[in-house]
RNA sequence: GGGCCAUUAGCUCAAUGGUAGAGCAUCCGACUCUUAAUCGGACGGCUGGAGGUUCGAGUCCUCCAUGGCCCA
């Protein structure tokens, strides 16, 4: 399909039948306004910082035009590239007649190399005064607005390319992003972790409570579930002697859409054989602390207002003693399902499916305890009902060795020592099957393949898993797991 | 899934139920140190879509679409 004036939304003519004709009339001067190669010498940002040493030089510049200042016979124009940006003074008198013509026929969003000479204005901004303009992509669309930026919500997603060109902080968040996954790999590497790569596409879909998207292959005519978790792949590979593996992959979830949930997102999950949840603990707080410290050149952070110290140690408390202090009531208050509906009742839980007493454990902490842990915190010892991957506690089989890690009111890391017992983990899946079977499409399913892998024995392991884009959303101070994915998912228009 | 809010020019936003406007962008003209360049002129709209109320609807009502926030 060739460029068409009119968009299929209603693109008035004007704006693009304008530059359609521009282009046109570079074609007819001879012009190509699509280039090649244009080898730079600096980067934006470098002409400026280093003008001391790049006065009277010659450099080779290249980006979007976003400022266009004509004066008649001479013009000042600003690129931008991923570093920054830098001024552009382009005379007749130097350039000749021909030349400046095509910088006459020039567009807010062009783009444009230049080669001249480094020098700095009456006003005092470091400019390169150009010797040769060359064309490199003609847009034939407009920018959004300068000054204001792009704000349509649904134009900045839909169109993540203008955002990033027009909104730099969004730029700014997504590089902050790149450097947090640099820093995760780091830091795993420098210990001696092993990254791998696990199947996306599964015949099960195990390792958490959540519901599959479902796919289908046809060679071999096999339903194949989007993976929603790494774990149960990744504890095959701890039983086979990969003793620190660790993987950073999307892992889908077939959910809903809010500002912290997207149906496909970034996890971090990490296994150490011979370890424990201890040191689990040890290494989120080490890791998480570190990133913030590489990536904001501190510990200390605010998101949304609230002011957060990372610095380890982070703080522990026993998850049943906070469930008492903010809901008021115990584990042992509702032994059953039954008595469980009571309790929700009664704290005024409102649940969307039957209250389970799986269900209203997970709904107290999400309602009475996450919100409130606003300083780093782990709180440790869950109940095994909803932790069914989990190791039990040592005098209290009903407890399990299991933490999660909570800043400015989220959870940001699960944890626990991995249960390496084949019979105590057929037992918890067969449960987590019954539930099923009962209607959950939330429980956990039921691996042989992976009891399979257990049965032939696994090392005692430490495993950890952390949200990586609500992370980012941390240090980035972003309110919505939107800004911190580039391409969220969106209903098609 | 429910409630509230939003949707007006390419972008950012105005407009008691009474002639749809501004800034930026675009086009034409002037201008060789501007930087949200400036100055003069011009173009630009089925007011998200479909119905309804009214002499008259961007504005009030209903439904739909998309998004945002809150709730489930």
């Amino acid at each position: 399909m060739g460029p068409r004036a009119e968009g299929p939304d209603g693109e008035p003519s004007g704006l693009v039948a304008a530059r359609l004709e521009k282009l046109r009339r570079l074609r007819s001067l001879g012009i190509e306004p699509y280039g090649g190669r244009f080898p730079r010498s600096h980067h934006a940002a470098e002409v400026v910082s280093g003008f001391a040493a790049l006065q009277g030089r010659e450099v080779a510049v290249a980006g979007r035009l976003v400022g266009l200042r004509g004066h008649g016979k001479a013009t000042f124009f600003d690129l931008r590239d991923q570093s920054g940006k830098v001024q552009v003074y382009a005379r007749q008198d130097v350039l000749g007649a021909d030349e400046y013509g095509l910088v006459s026929l020039l567009d807010l969003g062009d783009i444009v190399g230049v080669r001249g000479t480094v020098f700095r204005t009456l006003q005092g901004e470091v400019t390169v005064q150009a010797g040769r303009v060359t064309l490199l992509a003609k847009a034939l669309r407009p920018l959004p607005e300068k000054w204001h930026g792009l704000k349509d919500v649904d134009l900045r997603y839909r169109q993540r390319y203008l955002d990033l060109l027009v909104n730099p902080e969004v730029r700014e968040t997504f590089l902050l992003r790149s450097r947090v996954v640099r820093g995760i790999r780091r830091y795993l590497d420098e210990r001696g972790f092993v990254e791998v790569e696990t199947p996306t596409m599964t015949p099960l879909a195990g390792g958490a409570a959540a519901r599959p998207f479902v796919t289908h292959h046809h060679a071999l005519d096999l339903e194949l579930y989007l993976r929603i978790a790494t774990e149960l792949y990744l504890k095959r590979l701890v039983v086979g002697g990969l003793e620190r593996v660790y993987e950073v992959g999307r892992v889908f979830r077939n959910e809903g859409l809010s500002t912290r949930h997207n149906p496909e997102f970034t996890m971090l999950e990490v296994y150490q054989a011979y370890a424990d949840y201890e040191d689990m603990m040890k290494l989120t707080e080490g890791l998480v602390s570190s990133l913030a410290h590489e990536v904001l050149g501190t510990m200390k952070i605010r998101y949304q207002g609230r002011e957060v110290d990372l610095t380890p140690p982070w703080a522990r408390k026993s998850l049943s003693q906070e469930v008492l202090e903010q809901a008021g009531v115990r584990w042992s208050d509702f032994p059953d399902d039954a008595s469980a509906a009571r309790v929700a009742e009664r704290l005024g839980l409102r649940l969307d499916r039957p209250p389970t007493r799986a269900r209203v454990m997970d709904k107290i902490i999400e309602e009475f305890v996450e919100p409130r842990q606003v300083s780093p915190v782990f709180l440790v010892d869950y109940p095994v009902e909803i932790s069914p991957l989990a190791r039990r506690k040592a005098g209290d089989p009903h407890l399990t060795c299991r933490f999660e890690a909570f800043v400015a009111g989220r959870e940001i890391a699960n944890a626990f020592s991995e249960l390496n017992d084949p019979l105590d983990q057929r037992e918890r899946l067969e449960r987590q099957a019954q539930e099923r079977a009962r209607g959950d499409e939330e429980a956990h399913v039921l691996d042989e393949d992976f009891l399979l892998a257990l049965e032939h024995g696994m090392p005692p392991t430490g495993g950890l898993g952390i949200g990586v884009d609500r992370l980012v959303m941390l240090l980035a101070d972003a309110p919505s797991i939107r800004d911190v994915i580039l391409f969220p998912l969106l209903k098609p228009r």
